[in-house]
DNA sequence: CTTTTTTGCACAATCGATGGTGCAATGACT
DNA sequence: AGTCATTGCACCATCGATTGTGCAAAAAAG
């Protein structure tokens, strides 16, 4: 609280003000000092000292010393993004409870930068790492595995690293089976009325593609293939594959299934160019959870995945130390049209 | 590439293999190797072996020598909120293009907290920090200015740091403006049909206000203090503001200005209980966009925060070193209702 | 009063990179 | 050939903390 504007304080300053030697002012100040047989007296002294002058331990000294940082990596795809600024806000939570400090950062889906960007993090000494949405998890994991740096893949599995995962296919039959009924009671559904728009080549939209097809086959007798409309993570692209349908059709199909909010996004762009009366009707499933998402005016059921779930389990498996690169699903849930969910929001403090 | 689990390259091992001393690696590595007059054959010896190794900086190390560590810090107040993560987003990006490692970290509002956060970031030897939303800037300036940090506000002012705000007086107007108008389609419009949700004690919440009172009082003629209610930025809150509403009216106000999309989610939570044919007439601003918030089954103007710019401003008065406390306004941009707006989403790759 | 044990702490090496300084070897010039 | 400037690099202290080791003083045991 004295010296305002001066250095910050070290062990060494610590150490003249208080007489005793660097190396015990580092134990009293760890927390080390009762191992080293430090009097109570003197770890009091220096303690005192220690929140006179405001210390604090410069992290990037012990991290070098001790070669841990006390950071733990997010990767991200994106920020922007309900479902994966959720899942940032549920790591930071739990990673400060542990008394360490969230590194979040997003790679833009792009193999290349994803193992750049984890570089740079190991250059920082991260101690644990959190893979969400990754690309190329594998190629991460060399690069991890290189360094020796600790990992989990959330969200996408990779095959050497341990996974956590949206269980995406029974997530895909709950969405699907409930924009079927929904859609049944405005009368007889057939394949044709049933589209999927979104996902592209990696293991989530896959199964969610399976869990999709499956469950129409089962439900309604066919699965035509063009009912399948892969525009990858796109809003852009999304929006093209709905403007074409449109152009086709003159419509949109009567219900149909969207990958993700991102492509729920390329919904909006093309509903911003028609009049919405024409589209009062329609039914739709979004493999994520958007709070304003779930209020469009026409039906828009949701599956909620449990970020929060992924990451606790991420940290047990870490924890656990050596996991086998198995694969652990999570349960996702469906959220009905027009719900609110509360979520990491409401734990802010809000005393006005 | 050789040595696959192996520890780290350092300078030294560098220096075995090439011959050279570690400070002639060093120089090489970092780029002042010309300035050091370091042969140019030796230079290109030792990045051959550097490259063939992988090797990569410590860059606890060279921070702790430095006392810069190439991070750079954005504190928001929450992430999962477009506003803020699409915030974030940009950040991300600026920071990655000047070379440097962003560190994004939310203290939940909480001045206290934001204080601690602060301390934390300091302790890594962040070079520049960005304050976005802090309840206490001013509490956060004195941490950064005792340690020396360049820092700087970003969407509520402090007063002893350079702040980048929104025009939140001018954005408020040109909202409260837009309902109107809209609202007066519908037929003539009563002071106490015009409502004001949401913000507490700070500065935007202030100038929103006042830019929604002096619109209304000069349209409308009056300005009843009970149309403004303040329910903090917390969904839950608002929600309450708006049951109350309707238990007091049997209806919602016919038309209202909800200071932020957090509190539009209390909207969502309120409409969850009720059938929406209720409240199909309603007009709705809300200070803050977000892409599905704008196709809500009412029509919903919002309000465009120019965040990119805010964040690019604060990079020119950091890099100007040393700027005057000063408020910097950045003009939001009204967006009418059913519009999808591009973001940083778009910047995405996806190639199928 | 010695010998042994315990207590309490200081010393010094170390983590990996940086940058000021010094010095030998080479070349230029008279 | 002798002087001087330049080139090319090595040496070493340093950033702030951690930790294994050693050793004096105090306490306990004999």
């Amino acid at each position: 609280m004295t010296d305002i504007g001066k250095k910050k304080a070290t062990i060494y300053d610590l150490s003249m003000l208080s007489g005793a030697s660097p190396s015990t002012v580092s134990a009293v100040l760890n927390g080390s000092w009762r191992k080293r047989r430090i009097k109570e007296a003197t770890a009091q002294l220096i303690q005192n000292l220690a929140n006179e002058h405001g210390y604090t331990a410069n992290l990037q000294a012990r991290g070098l010393r001790s070669s841990r940082s006390g950071l733990v990596g997010l990767l991200l795809p994106v920020h922007d993004n309900r479902y994966f600024s959720s899942m940032a806000q549920s790591f930071e939570a739990q990673v400060r409870s542990r008394g360490q400090c969230p590194l979040v950062v997003s790679a833009c889906r792009d193999p290349e930068e994803e193992r750049k960007v984890v570089e740079t993090l190991i250059s920082y000494s991260i101690d644990e790492l959190f893979i969400a949405g990754a690309t190329d998890p594998d190629g991460v994991h060399t690069v991890c595995e290189k360094a020796g740096l600790k990992h989990v893949n959330i969200d996408l599995p990779g095959m050497l690293a341990p996974s956590i995962i949206s269980d995406n296919y029974e997530g895909a039959r709950m969405l699907t089976q409930a924009i079927i009924e929904r859609a049944q009671e405005d009368g007889p559904l057939s394949p044709d009325d049933l589209y999927l728009f979104g996902g592209r080549n990696d293991h989530a939209s896959h199964e969610r593609i399976r869990g999709f097809r499956d469950v129409k086959r089962a439900s309604l007798g066919a699965d035509p293939d063009v009912c399948i409309q892969p525009t990858g993570y796109s809003p852009a692209m999304t929006a093209r594959a709905f403007e074409a349908f449109y152009e086709g059709h003159g419509k949109l199909p009567r219900a149909f299934f969207v990958n993700s909010s991102i492509n729920l996004e390329g919904l909006m762009r093309f509903l911003a160019l028609h009049p919405h009366e024409t589209f009062a009707d329609i039914i739709v499933g979004c493999y994520d959870y958007d709070p304003f998402g779930s209020f469009l005016p026409f039906p828009v059921f949701m599956i909620r995945q449990d970020s929060e779930a992924m990451i606790t389990k991420g940290f047990a498996i870490l924890d656990a130390d050596r996991g086998p690169p198995i694969t652990h699903l999570v349960r996702p849930t469906l959220v009905p049209p027009r719900t609110a969910l509360t979520g990491p929001l409401d734990a802010l403090k809000d005393i006005e």
